[in-house]
DNA sequence: GACTCTTTTGTGAAATCTCACAAAAGACTA
DNA sequence: TAGTCTTTTGTGAGATTTCACAAAAGAGTC
């Protein structure tokens, strides 16, 4: 063999990336795949049958399977491949039929466009072998970018129209319609406004980690995505693969866990709106959506488990109410009194018939989460309802009171 | 007609009213009358016949009456005048015999003196006209502040005051404090607004019967009295023989029950506010039991047995959350697959529902009230919470759908 | 009419809740 | 420090609620 670096045989340009793929399995024998930053599949080299049950997941699909994404990502394998300039070796993973392998993030300047990977056989790769790989990135860059350039421009046309339809500038059906067609955008059947909030503003960086999660998250179809300070807009619909009841619900606890585990990023409240057929509702369902995430920043206990409009309950109204309570600078008596009473007596009546109706009423709940005896908790009533005069006996006057209690609350801090 | 602006013709001392009044009609050809601030007739232009209801009546009793003097202050017309310093229009208001006016006040520096009335014709005044007004309203000040010179302070007409009361003309409670002084009246200690709607107008020999039943009731001390078309206005305060919390509630069956047996005069409704010690609140309080009449015009059965403003519980909110709801169309899921369920299959299930939650979740109570077998209750409400995809556990939500169910009624029938 | 699916009613045992009574602990006052 | 009033905790019996299971009745379909 010589000694001497073999000449870069990936200095010439390719016409595609099926193109490339075939040229690199010919200089290292081995099966290639080539994906994007959201692990699609765009090409991958035929002709050989030795190759694992990945892959073949993979090329089947279009995609690399949900489980070996997350193992890649449990194992540290991504982040490491991002941050690496070189080919890297991947021990193989038995339990999701994963060989060894070898693979190279293409990159252009900093930002990542995909990867490579190839499939070792019982032969390992050599080290010139490696390097050759990184030709082969760069070889791999231009096609790959050319792909993304597309997609961006489809994408900005997208982002007029998601928001014109976010802030109801369409008037008729009709013309949500044409412009859909215009497009060359499949109108879903029902869909859902998903909107998360984060500390911070998104950055470009966050956003490609962001819409990475969406897509391979297999929860939810997302079909418009923009982002528009420290906010995430999604209008979806539910994976055809989850409940849909629960498909949302769980998407936003995947999002919010997965942001603070793989990107370390905190804070991020997410909720959803009424799930609609008609599209021109979509505006109807971001500002459901918005309120719910108001409301929980609000009442952050109370709403810590909300993330449906639908599951608002009385919050939905929280905002009239304490609109309402504070121009007509009424306080309920029985409020009042109670909270003289426990000022005075370093008491704690107001929180005690507060957590009390939340229970639903239920003695020994509300004892439990007040962490007192049933009898003291019992006691207590009484004495509530008859500092406050109030008679917890009617459901009306009760949930008055509630109301109350919760819509002083709404501007606390 | 000359385009000059008109020489001023009130710029002479006149020897008394009647001479101004006769000098107004001259010069605007419309019937003319002027009053004092207790709407007290001091002077009236003859020699016309083009008038109205209101004023005949104003000229046979020499006081402008009771009816119209409520009328002008509920309308905002009164104090409307008495923060302006030009001359007015009043349109029409049939039902108490009153022709399009122009009214203007008659002032010194802050001070009301009395007003100029004019009955327009078919023929309007014009702009030119109105300011005259102004100049006959300057010359009627020295005639009207004799008068008040000679006339003692005192008023046995307590009415126009416990209007402004009511409608919280007095910015400070100072201000109240002295007029109650220059009235010779005791200042109560605390006190509480009631009022009655009855079916049809209070008629005089009817002010008799309900006088006469408030005085002799004896568990409510009574210190001011206005009737006004169908409503019977209270100021008081329990009597002090009365237990104090019930003493309202007591008067309120005591008055209706009473009116029906002794007078026959049936369908009384009756309210009262919150108890004030500040009589600076009276307008507040005066609201409060409008608004619990309000609400049991619309919820006859809910609200029975309620006539504090303080027992109204959740009913206090229903207008901002009927409001609300209309605003925003939105109909809860929920509410919207139960009520498409029972037109399918003739059920009741949004009816059980509301008394499920009305009967504070209570089975057995909810299963009386239903008629059914407590276990068809508990069945019904396991379908109830599949079908409309509700927890019933969880109070806010159910709470909320308690406030849908309810301000859908608001403006039933 | 047979069949299925939904709804209502009945039965009873286990779990839970309510409430009266009493003792103990704290708080406040004289 | 005793005395009074309020608040908390403990005990336990009786009432109430919950729930699984099953039978019966109704509704709708073929």
């Amino acid at each position: 063999m010589n000694e001497m670096t073999p000449k870069n045989p990936f200095k010439k340009s390719f016409f595609d990336l099926k193109e490339l793929v075939d040229s690199i399995h010919e200089n290292l024998l081995c099966p290639v795949t080539i994906e994007d930053t959201n692990h699609r599949l765009h090409a991958y080299s035929s002709h050989e049958d030795d190759t694992d049950a990945a892959r073949i997941g993979t090329i089947i699909s279009q995609r690399v399977p949900e489980k070996v994404i997350n193992r890649l990502w449990k194992e540290g394998i991504i982040p490491k491949l991002m941050q690496s300039d070189a080919a890297l070796r991947i021990p193989h993973i038995e339990d999701i039929g994963l060989r060894d392998r070898v693979a190279i993030a293409i990159r252009k300047n900093n930002e990542i466009l995909g990867y490579i990977w190839v499939v070792e056989g019982p032969r390992k790769l050599m080290n010139e072998q490696l390097d050759l790989l990184k030709d082969a990135a760069s070889a791999a860059t231009p096609l790959m970018a050319k792909l993304y350039q597309n997609r961006k421009r489809k994408e900005e046309n997208y982002q007029d129209f998601f928001w014109q339809l976010l802030t109801g500038q369409y008037k008729s059906l009709k013309e949500i319609h044409d412009k859909f067609y215009d497009l060359n955008l499949r109108m879903p059947d029902s869909f859902t406004v998903l909107t998360f909030r984060f500390q911070q503003d998104i950055t470009r960086k966050m956003e490609e980690q962001l819409s990475y999660l969406i897509t391979t998250s297999q929860k939810i179809i997302n079909h418009f995505l923009v982002v528009m300070d420290e906010e995430l807009i999604l209008i979806a619909s539910p994976h055809p693969s989850q409940p849909a009841d629960e498909a949302f619900d769980d998407f936003i606890s995947f999002f919010i866990s997965e942001m603070a585990n793989r990107f370390s990023i905190l804070d991020v409240e997410g909720a959803y709106g009424t799930s609609y057929g008609d599209i021109d509702k979509a505006e109807t369902s971001y500002q459901e959506a918005s309120k719910v995430l108001e409301m929980k920043k609000r009442f952050p206990e109370e709403l810590e488990n909300v993330f449906h409009f639908r599951r608002l309950g009385v919050f939905r109204y929280m905002d009239v109410l304490h609109k309402d309570q504070r121009a007509k600078r009424y306080e309920h008596p029985a409020i009042a009194k109670l909270e003289t009473y426990d000022r005075l007596h370093n008491s704690n009546l107001l929180k005690t018939l507060e957590v009390f109706i939340q229970q639903d009423s239920n003695m020994n709940d509300a004892a439990k989460k007040l962490f007192v005896h049933t009898n003291t908790l019992h006691y207590r009533i009484k004495r509530i309802s008859e500092i406050g005069s109030i008679r917890l006996s009617d459901v009306n006057e009760k949930l008055g009171i509630y109301l109350d209690l919760k819509a002083r609350k709404f501007d606390e801090k």
